[in-house]
RNA sequence: GCCCCCAUCGUCUAGAGGCCCAGGACGCCACCCUUUCAAGGUGGAGAUCAGGGGUUCGAAUCCCCUUGGGGGCACCA
Protein backbone atom coordinates (compact mmCIF):
# COMPACT_ATOMS: atom_id res chain seq x y z
CA UNK A 1 0.00 0.00 0.00
CA UNK A 2 1.05 3.11 -1.05
CA UNK A 3 1.16 5.98 2.13
CA UNK A 4 -2.00 7.72 -0.27
CA UNK A 5 -5.42 8.22 2.28
CA UNK A 6 -8.15 9.07 1.66
CA UNK A 7 -11.63 9.20 3.22
CA UNK A 8 -15.45 10.32 2.35
CA UNK A 9 -17.06 11.71 5.52
CA UNK A 10 -20.75 11.38 5.58
CA UNK A 11 -22.94 12.54 8.02
CA UNK A 12 -25.84 10.67 8.94
CA UNK A 13 -28.10 13.17 9.21
CA UNK A 14 -30.16 12.13 6.07
CA UNK A 15 -29.48 8.84 3.40
CA UNK A 16 -27.39 8.35 1.30
CA UNK A 17 -26.92 11.05 -0.80
CA UNK A 18 -26.45 10.66 -4.79
CA UNK A 19 -23.63 13.41 -4.41
CA UNK A 20 -21.87 11.72 -1.01
CA UNK A 21 -21.63 8.88 -3.38
CA UNK A 22 -20.44 9.80 -6.59
CA UNK A 23 -17.29 11.88 -3.62
CA UNK A 24 -17.33 8.16 -2.13
CA UNK A 25 -16.68 6.25 -5.57
CA UNK A 26 -14.33 8.81 -6.81
CA UNK A 27 -11.85 8.56 -3.55
CA UNK A 28 -12.31 5.09 -3.68
CA UNK A 29 -11.30 4.97 -7.52
CA UNK A 30 -8.32 7.38 -6.82
CA UNK A 31 -7.20 4.65 -4.02
CA UNK A 32 -7.73 1.74 -6.82
CA UNK A 33 -6.04 3.82 -8.94
CA UNK A 34 -2.72 4.77 -6.57
CA UNK A 35 -2.83 1.63 -3.82
CA UNK A 36 -4.21 3.60 -1.34
CA UNK A 37 -6.27 3.38 1.53
CA UNK A 38 -9.53 4.61 1.39
CA UNK A 39 -11.46 5.36 4.53
CA UNK A 40 -14.76 6.13 5.78
CA UNK A 41 -15.61 8.25 8.62
CA UNK A 42 -18.92 9.37 10.50
CA UNK A 43 -19.57 12.88 10.97
CA UNK A 44 -21.85 12.78 13.52
CA UNK A 45 -21.10 15.89 15.74
CA UNK A 46 -24.49 17.06 14.46
CA UNK A 47 -26.05 14.90 17.49
CA UNK A 48 -29.98 16.49 16.56
CA UNK A 49 -30.02 15.17 13.67
CA UNK A 50 -27.70 12.19 13.29
CA UNK A 51 -29.60 9.18 13.78
CA UNK A 52 -28.58 4.86 13.48
CA UNK A 53 -30.75 4.62 10.74
CA UNK A 54 -29.49 6.80 8.29
CA UNK A 55 -25.88 5.48 9.38
CA UNK A 56 -27.11 1.91 8.28
CA UNK A 57 -28.89 4.04 5.39
CA UNK A 58 -25.10 5.30 4.45
CA UNK A 59 -23.40 2.06 5.48
CA UNK A 60 -25.54 -0.15 3.46
CA UNK A 61 -25.53 2.03 0.03
CA UNK A 62 -21.76 2.61 0.06
CA UNK A 63 -21.81 -1.57 0.34
CA UNK A 64 -24.23 -2.02 -2.27
CA UNK A 65 -22.33 0.07 -4.63
CA UNK A 66 -19.35 -2.38 -3.73
CA UNK A 67 -17.18 0.53 -2.65
CA UNK A 68 -15.95 -0.65 0.34
CA UNK A 69 -13.29 0.73 3.39
CA UNK A 70 -10.34 -0.35 4.57
CA UNK A 71 -11.12 1.34 7.48
CA UNK A 72 -14.02 2.57 9.24
CA UNK A 73 -17.03 1.83 10.84
CA UNK A 74 -17.81 -2.18 10.53
CA UNK A 75 -22.07 -1.93 10.79
CA UNK A 76 -24.23 0.71 12.32
CA UNK A 77 -23.88 1.45 15.55
CA UNK A 78 -21.34 -1.09 15.88
CA UNK A 79 -17.81 -0.94 16.22
CA UNK A 80 -14.59 -0.03 13.49
CA UNK A 81 -11.43 -1.34 12.36
CA UNK A 82 -8.61 0.44 11.43
CA UNK A 83 -5.66 1.61 13.32
CA UNK A 84 -6.66 5.53 13.59
CA UNK A 85 -10.03 4.85 15.08
CA UNK A 86 -12.57 5.31 16.52
CA UNK A 87 -14.14 6.25 13.03
CA UNK A 88 -17.00 8.45 14.48
CA UNK A 89 -16.42 11.90 15.13
CA UNK A 90 -18.39 11.55 18.71
CA UNK A 91 -16.20 8.64 20.02
CA UNK A 92 -12.87 10.95 19.35
CA UNK A 93 -14.12 13.90 21.62
CA UNK A 94 -11.00 13.91 23.77
CA UNK A 95 -8.88 14.55 20.88
CA UNK A 96 -10.56 17.98 19.73
CA UNK A 97 -10.93 19.27 23.45
CA UNK A 98 -6.72 18.39 23.42
CA UNK A 99 -6.83 20.22 20.47
CA UNK A 100 -8.78 23.16 21.58
CA UNK A 101 -6.98 23.48 24.85
CA UNK A 102 -4.06 23.55 22.50
CA UNK A 103 -5.49 26.35 20.55
CA UNK A 104 -6.83 28.32 23.81
CA UNK A 105 -3.50 28.02 25.39
CA UNK A 106 -1.22 29.84 22.26
CA UNK A 107 -4.64 32.24 22.01
CA UNK A 108 -5.13 30.95 18.64
CA UNK A 109 -8.83 30.70 19.75
CA UNK A 110 -10.67 32.26 22.27
CA UNK A 111 -13.72 31.71 24.13
CA UNK A 112 -16.81 34.06 23.42
CA UNK A 113 -19.69 34.71 25.00
CA UNK A 114 -22.02 36.63 22.75
CA UNK A 115 -25.77 35.13 22.31
CA UNK A 116 -27.60 33.90 19.57
CA UNK A 117 -29.57 36.82 19.87
CA UNK A 118 -26.44 38.82 19.78
CA UNK A 119 -25.30 37.42 16.53
CA UNK A 120 -28.72 37.48 14.41
CA UNK A 121 -28.92 41.12 16.04
CA UNK A 122 -24.99 42.04 14.03
CA UNK A 123 -26.27 39.78 11.12
CA UNK A 124 -29.47 41.43 10.29
CA UNK A 125 -27.40 44.72 10.82
CA UNK A 126 -24.89 43.71 8.55
CA UNK A 127 -27.39 42.74 5.98
CA UNK A 128 -29.19 46.23 5.62
CA UNK A 129 -26.21 47.67 5.51
CA UNK A 130 -25.28 45.34 2.54
CA UNK A 131 -22.46 44.45 4.09
CA UNK A 132 -21.41 40.76 4.23
CA UNK A 133 -22.12 38.73 7.04
CA UNK A 134 -18.97 38.22 9.98
CA UNK A 135 -17.97 37.88 13.28
CA UNK A 136 -17.75 41.68 14.76
CA UNK A 137 -15.21 40.37 17.31
CA UNK A 138 -17.11 41.64 20.43
CA UNK A 139 -15.25 38.89 22.42
CA UNK A 140 -12.21 38.54 20.81
CA UNK A 141 -10.16 40.91 22.97
CA UNK A 142 -11.81 40.13 26.45
CA UNK A 143 -9.26 40.59 29.15
CA UNK A 144 -9.03 37.86 31.66
CA UNK A 145 -11.11 39.24 34.12
CA UNK A 146 -13.90 39.97 31.87
CA UNK A 147 -14.32 36.18 30.68
CA UNK A 148 -14.09 35.07 34.37
CA UNK A 149 -16.85 37.63 34.98
CA UNK A 150 -18.82 36.24 32.36
CA UNK A 151 -18.51 32.60 33.52
CA UNK A 152 -19.27 33.52 36.84
CA UNK A 153 -22.25 35.33 35.39
CA UNK A 154 -23.07 31.90 34.50
CA UNK A 155 -22.84 32.56 30.80
CA UNK A 156 -21.88 29.88 28.05
CA UNK A 157 -18.98 30.10 26.08
CA UNK A 158 -18.32 28.87 22.45
CA UNK A 159 -14.93 28.50 21.37
CA UNK A 160 -13.44 31.09 18.29
CA UNK A 161 -10.66 30.51 15.98
CA UNK A 162 -8.80 33.78 15.20
CA UNK A 163 -8.64 34.13 11.79
CA UNK A 164 -5.09 35.69 11.49
CA UNK A 165 -5.32 38.69 7.93
CA UNK A 166 -3.20 37.56 4.95
CA UNK A 167 -3.91 35.08 1.68
CA UNK A 168 -4.20 31.89 1.81
CA UNK A 169 -3.37 29.88 -1.32
CA UNK A 170 -2.81 26.42 -2.21
CA UNK A 171 -2.92 24.20 -5.75
CA UNK A 172 -5.95 22.51 -5.88
CA UNK A 173 -5.66 19.41 -7.76
CA UNK A 174 -8.55 19.92 -10.28
CA UNK A 175 -8.84 23.86 -10.34
CA UNK A 176 -5.26 24.51 -10.16
CA UNK A 177 -4.32 27.80 -8.16
CA UNK A 178 -6.96 29.37 -5.64
CA UNK A 179 -6.17 32.29 -3.53
CA UNK A 180 -8.75 33.60 -0.81
CA UNK A 181 -7.80 36.28 1.17
CA UNK A 182 -9.03 35.68 5.08
CA UNK A 183 -10.97 39.30 5.50
CA UNK A 184 -13.39 37.12 3.17
CA UNK A 185 -13.98 34.60 5.51
CA UNK A 186 -16.27 36.00 7.69
CA UNK A 187 -14.47 36.68 10.68
CA UNK A 188 -13.36 34.37 13.66
CA UNK A 189 -15.28 31.15 13.13
CA UNK A 190 -16.74 28.91 16.14
CA UNK A 191 -15.02 25.73 16.41
CA UNK A 192 -16.60 24.16 19.65
CA UNK A 193 -20.24 25.13 20.47
CA UNK A 194 -21.50 26.16 23.88
CA UNK A 195 -22.20 22.72 24.73
CA UNK A 196 -18.66 21.29 24.31
CA UNK A 197 -19.29 19.65 20.66
CA UNK A 198 -16.97 20.84 18.38
CA UNK A 199 -17.97 21.78 14.57
CA UNK A 200 -17.36 20.36 11.44
CA UNK A 201 -14.50 22.90 10.05
CA UNK A 202 -12.53 21.58 12.92
CA UNK A 203 -12.91 17.93 13.11
CA UNK A 204 -12.60 17.50 9.32
CA UNK A 205 -9.29 19.23 10.12
CA UNK A 206 -8.37 17.30 13.73
CA UNK A 207 -9.43 14.14 11.88
CA UNK A 208 -7.79 14.04 8.44
CA UNK A 209 -4.31 15.10 10.51
CA UNK A 210 -5.21 11.91 13.04
CA UNK A 211 -6.13 9.70 10.40
CA UNK A 212 -2.81 10.76 7.85
CA UNK A 213 -5.78 11.73 5.16
CA UNK A 214 -3.65 12.39 2.22
CA UNK A 215 -5.51 13.81 -0.48
CA UNK A 216 -8.95 15.48 0.35
CA UNK A 217 -11.08 15.18 -2.47
CA UNK A 218 -14.69 16.46 -1.99
CA UNK A 219 -17.54 18.48 -3.65
CA UNK A 220 -17.00 22.17 -4.47
CA UNK A 221 -19.10 23.55 -2.15
CA UNK A 222 -16.49 23.22 0.28
CA UNK A 223 -13.90 24.90 -1.77
CA UNK A 224 -14.61 28.66 0.02
CA UNK A 225 -14.32 26.94 3.34
CA UNK A 226 -10.70 25.52 2.59
CA UNK A 227 -8.47 28.49 3.84
CA UNK A 228 -10.69 27.97 7.54
CA UNK A 229 -9.15 24.21 6.72
CA UNK A 230 -5.74 25.41 6.16
CA UNK A 231 -5.50 27.86 8.85
CA UNK A 232 -6.45 25.26 11.34
CA UNK A 233 -4.27 22.49 9.69
CA UNK A 234 -1.19 25.39 10.39
CA UNK A 235 -2.69 26.36 13.91
CA UNK A 236 -2.53 22.77 14.89
CA UNK A 237 0.84 22.10 13.08
CA UNK A 238 -0.52 19.62 11.08
CA UNK A 239 0.82 18.72 7.41
CA UNK A 240 -1.36 20.11 4.91
CA UNK A 241 -3.25 17.60 2.50
CA UNK A 242 -3.22 17.70 -1.45
CA UNK A 243 -7.03 19.26 -1.67
CA UNK A 244 -9.00 18.39 -5.07
CA UNK A 245 -12.49 19.97 -5.70
CA UNK A 246 -14.63 18.01 -7.58
CA UNK A 247 -17.74 19.92 -9.55
CA UNK A 248 -21.03 19.36 -8.05
CA UNK A 249 -24.18 17.06 -9.83
CA UNK A 250 -27.13 19.45 -10.53
CA UNK A 251 -31.09 19.84 -10.66
CA UNK A 252 -32.10 20.56 -14.46
CA UNK A 253 -31.90 23.68 -13.18
CA UNK A 254 -28.36 23.86 -12.79
CA UNK A 255 -28.89 24.36 -9.01
CA UNK A 256 -27.31 22.10 -6.59
CA UNK A 257 -28.74 18.88 -6.49
CA UNK A 258 -31.41 18.82 -3.91
CA UNK A 259 -34.35 16.50 -2.38
CA UNK A 260 -36.51 19.20 -3.28
CA UNK A 261 -36.10 19.02 -7.42
CA UNK A 262 -34.27 15.49 -8.01
CA UNK A 263 -34.51 12.01 -6.74
CA UNK A 264 -31.08 12.11 -4.42
CA UNK A 265 -31.36 9.42 -2.25
CA UNK A 266 -29.16 5.56 -3.06
CA UNK A 267 -31.94 3.91 -1.65
CA UNK A 268 -34.59 4.78 -4.06
CA UNK A 269 -32.45 4.57 -6.85
CA UNK A 270 -32.07 1.16 -5.40
CA UNK A 271 -35.35 0.24 -4.53
CA UNK A 272 -36.33 1.12 -8.69
CA UNK A 273 -34.30 -1.54 -9.72
CA UNK A 274 -30.99 0.25 -10.90
CA UNK A 275 -28.27 -2.41 -10.56
CA UNK A 276 -24.82 -1.51 -8.79
CA UNK A 277 -22.65 -1.34 -12.38
CA UNK A 278 -24.67 1.31 -13.93
CA UNK A 279 -24.92 3.67 -11.15
CA UNK A 280 -21.22 3.21 -10.51
CA UNK A 281 -20.69 3.99 -14.30
CA UNK A 282 -22.83 6.63 -14.58
CA UNK A 283 -21.83 8.61 -11.58
CA UNK A 284 -17.81 7.96 -12.22
CA UNK A 285 -18.46 9.83 -16.14
CA UNK A 286 -20.61 12.84 -14.24
CA UNK A 287 -17.86 15.00 -13.62
CA UNK A 288 -15.04 12.73 -15.36
CA UNK A 289 -14.27 11.23 -18.70
CA UNK A 290 -11.48 8.84 -19.67
CA UNK A 291 -10.01 11.51 -22.33
CA UNK A 292 -11.45 8.58 -25.19
CA UNK A 293 -15.09 7.73 -26.02
CA UNK A 294 -15.16 4.27 -24.24
CA UNK A 295 -18.39 4.85 -21.66
CA UNK A 296 -19.47 1.10 -21.12
CA UNK A 297 -16.89 0.75 -17.84
CA UNK A 298 -17.12 -0.96 -14.95
CA UNK A 299 -15.49 0.03 -11.79
CA UNK A 300 -12.17 -1.66 -12.25
CA UNK A 301 -12.06 -0.50 -15.85
CA UNK A 302 -12.99 2.96 -14.72
CA UNK A 303 -10.24 2.74 -11.66
CA UNK A 304 -7.40 1.48 -13.96
CA UNK A 305 -7.69 5.14 -16.04
CA UNK A 306 -8.95 7.21 -13.16
CA UNK A 307 -6.89 10.42 -12.66
CA UNK A 308 -7.61 13.83 -11.53
CA UNK A 309 -6.46 15.62 -14.37
CA UNK A 310 -9.91 14.60 -16.44
CA UNK A 311 -12.34 15.62 -14.04
CA UNK A 312 -14.56 18.13 -14.73
CA UNK A 313 -14.82 22.00 -13.37
CA UNK A 314 -18.32 22.81 -14.21
CA UNK A 315 -21.41 21.47 -12.58
CA UNK A 316 -22.90 18.61 -13.84
CA UNK A 317 -26.68 18.25 -14.60
CA UNK A 318 -28.07 14.83 -13.33
CA UNK A 319 -29.95 13.12 -16.26
CA UNK A 320 -31.99 10.37 -15.54
CA UNK A 321 -32.59 9.09 -18.95
CA UNK A 322 -28.76 8.86 -19.62
CA UNK A 323 -28.17 6.94 -16.27
CA UNK A 324 -31.61 4.68 -17.56
CA UNK A 325 -30.38 3.71 -20.78
CA UNK A 326 -26.66 2.98 -18.65
CA UNK A 327 -28.87 0.53 -16.81
CA UNK A 328 -30.64 -1.70 -19.74
CA UNK A 329 -27.07 -1.74 -21.09
CA UNK A 330 -25.80 -3.52 -17.78
CA UNK A 331 -28.66 -5.88 -17.16
CA UNK A 332 -28.01 -6.91 -21.14
CA UNK A 333 -24.78 -7.63 -19.77
CA UNK A 334 -25.46 -9.97 -16.91
CA UNK A 335 -25.19 -12.99 -16.67
CA UNK A 336 -28.38 -15.37 -16.29
CA UNK A 337 -28.13 -16.55 -11.97
CA UNK A 338 -27.42 -12.99 -11.46
CA UNK A 339 -29.97 -11.30 -13.36
CA UNK A 340 -32.46 -14.02 -11.83
CA UNK A 341 -30.67 -13.30 -8.33
CA UNK A 342 -31.23 -9.56 -8.71
CA UNK A 343 -34.79 -9.64 -10.45
CA UNK A 344 -36.02 -11.78 -7.44
CA UNK A 345 -36.60 -9.38 -5.15
CA UNK A 346 -38.70 -6.71 -7.30
CA UNK A 347 -40.89 -10.14 -8.10
CA UNK A 348 -41.70 -10.26 -3.88
CA UNK A 349 -42.46 -7.04 -3.93
CA UNK A 350 -45.33 -7.35 -6.55
CA UNK A 351 -46.54 -10.12 -4.62
CA UNK A 352 -46.34 -8.30 -1.47
CA UNK A 353 -48.23 -5.57 -3.29
CA UNK A 354 -50.74 -7.48 -4.58
CA UNK A 355 -49.95 -6.99 -8.08
CA UNK A 356 -49.29 -10.79 -8.88
CA UNK A 357 -50.73 -13.95 -7.04
CA UNK A 358 -47.42 -15.43 -6.12
CA UNK A 359 -43.60 -15.28 -6.35
CA UNK A 360 -42.30 -17.30 -9.59
CA UNK A 361 -39.12 -19.60 -8.65
CA UNK A 362 -35.60 -18.93 -10.09
CA UNK A 363 -36.48 -21.51 -12.78
CA UNK A 364 -39.50 -19.84 -13.69
CA UNK A 365 -37.79 -16.75 -13.90
CA UNK A 366 -35.32 -18.42 -15.87
CA UNK A 367 -37.48 -19.57 -18.39
CA UNK A 368 -38.40 -15.84 -19.63
CA UNK A 369 -35.14 -14.14 -19.28
CA UNK A 370 -34.86 -14.46 -22.87
CA UNK A 371 -37.81 -12.58 -23.55
CA UNK A 372 -37.42 -9.42 -21.12
CA UNK A 373 -33.79 -8.74 -20.92
CA UNK A 374 -33.94 -5.96 -23.79
CA UNK A 375 -36.96 -4.75 -22.06
CA UNK A 376 -35.72 -4.00 -18.75
CA UNK A 377 -34.79 -0.53 -18.18
CA UNK A 378 -34.90 -0.79 -14.62
CA UNK A 379 -34.87 -4.34 -12.45
CA UNK A 380 -38.34 -2.68 -11.23
CA UNK A 381 -40.11 -2.87 -14.76
CA UNK A 382 -40.30 -6.48 -14.65
CA UNK A 383 -43.36 -6.64 -13.06
CA UNK A 384 -45.33 -4.24 -15.57
CA UNK A 385 -43.61 -6.19 -18.18
CA UNK A 386 -44.32 -10.18 -17.31
CA UNK A 387 -46.69 -9.30 -14.42
CA UNK A 388 -49.68 -11.20 -16.37
CA UNK A 389 -47.49 -14.59 -16.32
CA UNK A 390 -48.44 -14.52 -12.40
CA UNK A 391 -51.99 -13.40 -12.03
CA UNK A 392 -54.72 -15.91 -10.99
CA UNK A 393 -57.61 -13.87 -12.38
CA UNK A 394 -56.67 -11.92 -15.67
CA UNK A 395 -59.63 -9.67 -16.54
CA UNK A 396 -59.74 -7.43 -19.73
CA UNK A 397 -62.10 -4.75 -20.71
CA UNK A 398 -64.38 -4.93 -23.50
CA UNK A 399 -63.39 -1.71 -24.54
CA UNK A 400 -59.41 -2.40 -24.47
CA UNK A 401 -59.88 -6.16 -26.15
CA UNK A 402 -60.40 -4.67 -30.12
CA UNK A 403 -57.08 -3.72 -32.49
CA UNK A 404 -57.47 -0.19 -33.47
CA UNK A 405 -58.87 -1.58 -36.26
CA UNK A 406 -61.44 -3.79 -35.39
CA UNK A 407 -64.54 -3.88 -34.44
CA UNK A 408 -66.02 -5.91 -31.34
CA UNK A 409 -67.80 -8.60 -33.29
CA UNK A 410 -64.41 -9.05 -35.67
CA UNK A 411 -62.66 -8.91 -32.52
CA UNK A 412 -64.77 -12.07 -31.05
CA UNK A 413 -64.61 -14.17 -33.92
CA UNK A 414 -60.90 -13.60 -34.31
CA UNK A 415 -60.70 -14.85 -30.37
CA UNK A 416 -63.24 -17.40 -31.32
CA UNK A 417 -61.13 -18.89 -34.59
CA UNK A 418 -57.84 -18.71 -32.63
CA UNK A 419 -58.90 -20.35 -29.72
CA UNK A 420 -59.85 -23.51 -31.93
CA UNK A 421 -56.26 -23.11 -33.20
CA UNK A 422 -54.70 -23.58 -29.71
CA UNK A 423 -57.19 -26.00 -28.72
CA UNK A 424 -55.87 -28.15 -32.05
CA UNK A 425 -52.41 -28.24 -30.94
CA UNK A 426 -50.65 -31.20 -28.92
CA UNK A 427 -51.02 -30.46 -25.48
CA UNK A 428 -47.45 -31.98 -24.76
CA UNK A 429 -45.58 -30.12 -26.66
CA UNK A 430 -46.90 -26.23 -26.95
CA UNK A 431 -44.11 -24.48 -28.75
CA UNK A 432 -43.63 -20.96 -30.46
CA UNK A 433 -43.31 -22.55 -33.47
CA UNK A 434 -46.18 -24.62 -33.97
CA UNK A 435 -48.52 -21.95 -32.99
CA UNK A 436 -47.41 -19.19 -35.27
CA UNK A 437 -47.75 -21.02 -38.84
CA UNK A 438 -51.50 -22.26 -37.87
CA UNK A 439 -52.31 -18.51 -36.69
CA UNK A 440 -50.71 -16.66 -40.08
CA UNK A 441 -52.78 -19.35 -42.39
CA UNK A 442 -55.81 -18.30 -40.00
CA UNK A 443 -55.72 -14.43 -40.39
CA UNK A 444 -54.33 -14.87 -44.43
CA UNK A 445 -57.63 -17.23 -44.89
CA UNK A 446 -59.99 -14.87 -42.79
CA UNK A 447 -58.31 -11.58 -44.98
CA UNK A 448 -57.34 -10.41 -41.27
CA UNK A 449 -54.09 -8.33 -40.93
CA UNK A 450 -51.87 -10.70 -38.79
CA UNK A 451 -50.61 -8.08 -37.01
CA UNK A 452 -54.36 -6.97 -35.84
CA UNK A 453 -55.18 -11.12 -35.38
CA UNK A 454 -52.24 -11.19 -33.12
CA UNK A 455 -53.05 -7.64 -30.87
CA UNK A 456 -56.30 -8.85 -30.04
CA UNK A 457 -55.19 -12.46 -28.70
CA UNK A 458 -51.79 -10.18 -27.10
CA UNK A 459 -54.55 -8.23 -25.13
CA UNK A 460 -56.63 -10.83 -24.58
CA UNK A 461 -54.52 -12.95 -23.01
CA UNK A 462 -51.87 -10.26 -21.26
CA UNK A 463 -54.32 -7.15 -20.74
CA UNK A 464 -51.46 -5.36 -22.12
CA UNK A 465 -51.16 -3.61 -26.00
CA UNK A 466 -47.34 -3.93 -25.61
CA UNK A 467 -45.69 -7.36 -24.76
CA UNK A 468 -43.01 -9.63 -25.44
CA UNK A 469 -43.13 -11.38 -28.43
CA UNK A 470 -46.82 -13.47 -28.61
CA UNK A 471 -45.94 -16.38 -29.60
CA UNK A 472 -42.94 -17.17 -26.70
CA UNK A 473 -45.56 -15.46 -24.29
CA UNK A 474 -48.40 -17.71 -25.14
CA UNK A 475 -46.12 -20.68 -24.44
CA UNK A 476 -44.94 -19.17 -20.84
CA UNK A 477 -48.50 -19.02 -19.87
CA UNK A 478 -49.06 -22.16 -20.92
CA UNK A 479 -51.71 -24.03 -23.20
CA UNK A 480 -54.92 -24.33 -20.29
CA UNK A 481 -54.31 -20.90 -19.08
CA UNK A 482 -54.02 -19.42 -22.88
CA UNK A 483 -57.41 -21.20 -23.60
CA UNK A 484 -59.14 -20.19 -20.07
CA UNK A 485 -57.98 -16.30 -21.26
CA UNK A 486 -59.43 -16.61 -24.93
CA UNK A 487 -62.82 -18.01 -23.00
CA UNK A 488 -63.35 -15.24 -21.01
CA UNK A 489 -62.25 -12.60 -23.22
CA UNK A 490 -64.83 -14.23 -25.52
CA UNK A 491 -67.25 -14.31 -23.57
CA UNK A 492 -67.27 -10.75 -22.24
CA UNK A 493 -67.25 -9.64 -25.76
CA UNK A 494 -70.31 -11.87 -26.17
CA UNK A 495 -71.97 -9.49 -23.15
CA UNK A 496 -71.21 -12.66 -20.75
CA UNK A 497 -69.67 -11.84 -17.72
CA UNK A 498 -67.77 -14.91 -17.57
C1' G B 1 -23.86 42.47 -0.31
C1' C B 2 -18.81 40.30 -0.23
C1' C B 3 -15.53 36.31 -1.75
C1' C B 4 -14.48 32.06 -4.70
C1' C B 5 -15.33 28.79 -8.81
C1' C B 6 -17.20 27.81 -13.63
C1' A B 7 -18.69 28.56 -19.04
C1' U B 8 -18.14 23.28 -26.14
C1' C B 9 -24.98 20.53 -29.24
C1' G B 10 -31.31 20.31 -24.71
C1' U B 11 -27.99 16.86 -21.35
C1' C B 12 -23.11 14.18 -20.21
C1' U B 13 -18.69 15.05 -22.69
C1' A B 14 -13.85 14.73 -26.49
C1' G B 15 -10.73 18.64 -27.43
C1' A B 16 -4.40 20.68 -23.57
C1' G B 17 -2.57 26.57 -31.04
C1' G B 18 -2.91 24.07 -36.90
C1' C B 19 -5.50 16.81 -37.34
C1' C B 20 -12.03 20.86 -35.59
C1' C B 21 -16.36 25.31 -40.82
C1' A B 22 -15.73 20.84 -33.60
C1' G B 23 -15.92 14.16 -32.52
C1' G B 24 -18.80 10.56 -29.28
C1' A B 25 -22.97 9.30 -26.10
C1' C B 26 -28.11 10.14 -24.01
C1' G B 27 -32.51 12.19 -25.71
C1' C B 28 -35.21 13.57 -30.32
C1' C B 29 -36.65 12.57 -35.73
C1' A B 30 -36.61 9.26 -39.97
C1' C B 31 -35.67 4.58 -42.22
C1' C B 32 -34.39 -0.79 -41.74
C1' C B 33 -35.67 -5.15 -38.87
C1' U B 34 -40.65 -6.39 -37.04
C1' U B 35 -47.08 -9.42 -34.61
C1' U B 36 -46.98 -5.05 -30.27
C1' C B 37 -43.10 -3.21 -27.13
C1' A B 38 -38.10 -3.28 -26.75
C1' A B 39 -33.21 -4.34 -28.39
C1' G B 40 -30.16 -3.75 -32.68
C1' G B 41 -28.65 -1.35 -37.42
C1' U B 42 -28.39 3.00 -40.70
C1' G B 43 -29.09 8.10 -41.45
C1' G B 44 -30.57 13.06 -39.76
C1' A B 45 -31.58 17.59 -37.04
C1' G B 46 -28.87 19.79 -33.10
C1' A B 47 -22.88 23.99 -30.67
C1' U B 48 -21.20 30.97 -35.40
C1' C B 49 -17.07 26.49 -29.04
C1' A B 50 -21.53 32.66 -23.87
C1' G B 51 -20.15 37.83 -26.01
C1' G B 52 -16.24 41.37 -27.02
C1' G B 53 -11.31 42.60 -27.29
C1' G B 54 -6.31 41.08 -27.69
C1' U B 55 -1.61 37.60 -28.52
C1' U B 56 -0.31 34.64 -32.95
C1' C B 57 0.92 33.31 -39.78
C1' G B 58 -3.07 30.51 -37.25
C1' A B 59 -7.39 30.03 -31.12
C1' A B 60 -12.70 26.10 -28.86
C1' U B 61 -7.71 25.80 -27.03
C1' C B 62 -3.32 31.49 -24.26
C1' C B 63 -4.43 36.72 -21.92
C1' C B 64 -8.01 40.68 -20.55
C1' C B 65 -12.92 42.57 -20.01
C1' U B 66 -18.14 41.84 -20.05
C1' U B 67 -22.26 38.75 -19.42
C1' G B 68 -24.35 34.53 -17.48
C1' G B 69 -24.52 30.49 -14.03
C1' G B 70 -23.16 28.17 -9.56
C1' G B 71 -21.10 27.74 -4.65
C1' G B 72 -19.64 29.78 0.05
C1' C B 73 -20.15 33.49 3.89
C1' A B 74 -24.30 29.07 10.79
C1' C B 75 -23.31 27.31 18.01
C1' C B 76 -25.41 22.35 9.66
C1' A B 77 -22.14 19.15 7.40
Amino acid sequence: MSDIRVRIAPSPTGPLHIGTARTALFNALFARRHGGTFILRLEDTDVARSTTAFEADILDGLHWLGLGWNEGPNVAGGDDHGPYGPYRQMQRLERYAAATAALLARDLAYPCFCTPDELEADRTAQEAARRPPRYVGRCAALTADERASRVAEGRLAVTRFRVPPGVIGFEDAVRGRVEIDTANLGGDFVIVRADGTPLYHFTVVVDDAAMRISHVIRGEDHLSNTPKHILLFRALGYPEPVFAHLPLILNPDRTKMSKRKSQTAISDYIAQGFVREALVNYLALLGWSTGTEEEILSFDEIAARFDLDHVQKGGAVFDRERLEWLNGQWIRRLDDEDLITRLEPFLEAEHVAGRIDRTPTGDEIRTVLPMIRERLPTLGAVGELIGFLWVDDLRVEADALPPRRWDPATTRDGLAAARDVVAGTSPVTFEADELEPPMRALAEARGWKAGDLFMAIRVAVTGRTATPPLFDTLVALGRERVLARLDRAIATLSGGAA
